[in-house]
DNA sequence: GAGCGTATCAAACACTTGTTTGAAAGTAAA
DNA sequence: TTTACTTTCAAACAAGTGTTTGATACGCTC
């Protein structure tokens, strides 16, 4: 690489510029070129590099900061109440604003709806620890008498109203132009599913 | 077209394929030799009875069911709690029994992850009314008290429920392999947003 | 400098995509 | 039958895909 600037390792401009495009087209509309263009790479370096284009994909995921939010949570000296809320805070913030520099949650999100190889490698390490740390902190809240079942769908009733914002942003933003994910726009929404959540659960089987 | 049991128009037949495949994989994953393999007809068919791709998925859009279920629910002599109910259990039917033959909601949920040209009308014709009927019956169950902006969360709360476990199903098959969409299984979900709903909405505002 | 393994490059490859073409077949009124 | 129009078809087209190739440059040890 004789370009001035470009001494950054060709490997890891290419997993910076991988994770940009996977998670702005998707890993099916993402292509190789693009991201080779993105990081002032030839369209071989990532055969050379990473094997294949599902090869830089596996590299490109990696959910450590969505294990450290959930680390975080957990040590928290709080009430299971209130660490709800701050994790449905945290994790607003890590799914809609687009300062934060994960965007790892946002490739997640573009995988559930278009499965493609790296599913089982996102399902395994990010979304499967999350859906337990989620349901050990309810099943805090909702104490014993909730079954499993019903224990699992309090979790996804949490966690599909979190992505809701974030998979629908496309659909809001035609319905609402004004519409902007601010810092102030993401507490509000957070709190809003805090409050809607915490009534859900606190009050679940009292009228059956 | 010679062969037999193929009399039934081309055009239609595509329309039916289309429907089947844009549901399955997107727009963008579509083939249009696929929907042709499928609807027993040649490739050309396509640009030749709808001019492109395109078009095709226009044409292959329309939502009477989801309009009839909305026009059923407002006529519905019961009280707003419980139209809420049915529309949910309703809603949910629409999204996760395969057998249903509304494959418009796939296509619908399809279309939010990954816009294409299409997404326009579907917002025009599909969602926002969509929208506007589930704002006009969480108002009438929460009064006057509530502002705009938090009114419309709280319909996101609900919609966001519902479209969890519908564009999580990859995930969730992964997680839970035994887990199959039967009619005891989408009555039992329904029944738990629709409580956890009301609740969420009825105690609204009583913390803050 | 010679030799060697690594990295990069333009170019090509094999394949799939949506779309077009021009001929052939079918349909129906004149 | 002739005529005009619609529909279907195999084949091709142009553009885009992920991947491979063989040459070239680089950085290093000897």
């Amino acid at each position: 690489m004789s370009i001035v600037g470009a001494s950054e390792q060709t490997r890891e401009r290419l997993l910076t510029a991988a994770r940009e495009v996977f998670s702005e087209c998707g890993f099916q509309g993402a292509t190789v070129r693009e991201i080779c263009r993105r990081a002032g790479a030839n369209v071989a370096a990532v055969s050379y590099h990473f094997g294949s284009k599902d090869g830089l994909l596996a590299e490109a995921l990696h959910f450590e900061s969505l294990r450290l939010l959930q680390e975080a949570n957990a040590c928290a000296a709080a009430c299971p109440e209130v660490r709800l809320g701050l994790f449905i805070r945290d994790f607003m913030h890590m799914l809609l604003d687009e300062n934060n520099a994960s965007s790892q949650c946002r490739i997640m999100a573009r995988e559930l709806a278009d499965p493609s190889p790296g599913l089982d490698k996102i399902v395994r390490e990010a979304i499967a620890p999350l859906h337990d740390f989620l349901a050990r902190l309810v099943r805090e809240i909702v104490g014993d008498k909730v079954g499993d079942a019903e224990l699992r769908r309090c979790a996804y009733s949490i966690l599909g109203q979190c992505s809701f914002y974030h998979h629908s942003h496309p659909v809001l933003q035609r319905l609402h132009p004004e519409l902007r994910y601010d810092s102030k726009e993401i507490e509000a929404i957070a709190k809003h599913i805090a409050d809607f959540s915490l009534h859900g659960l606190k009050y679940l089987g009292k009228t059956a």
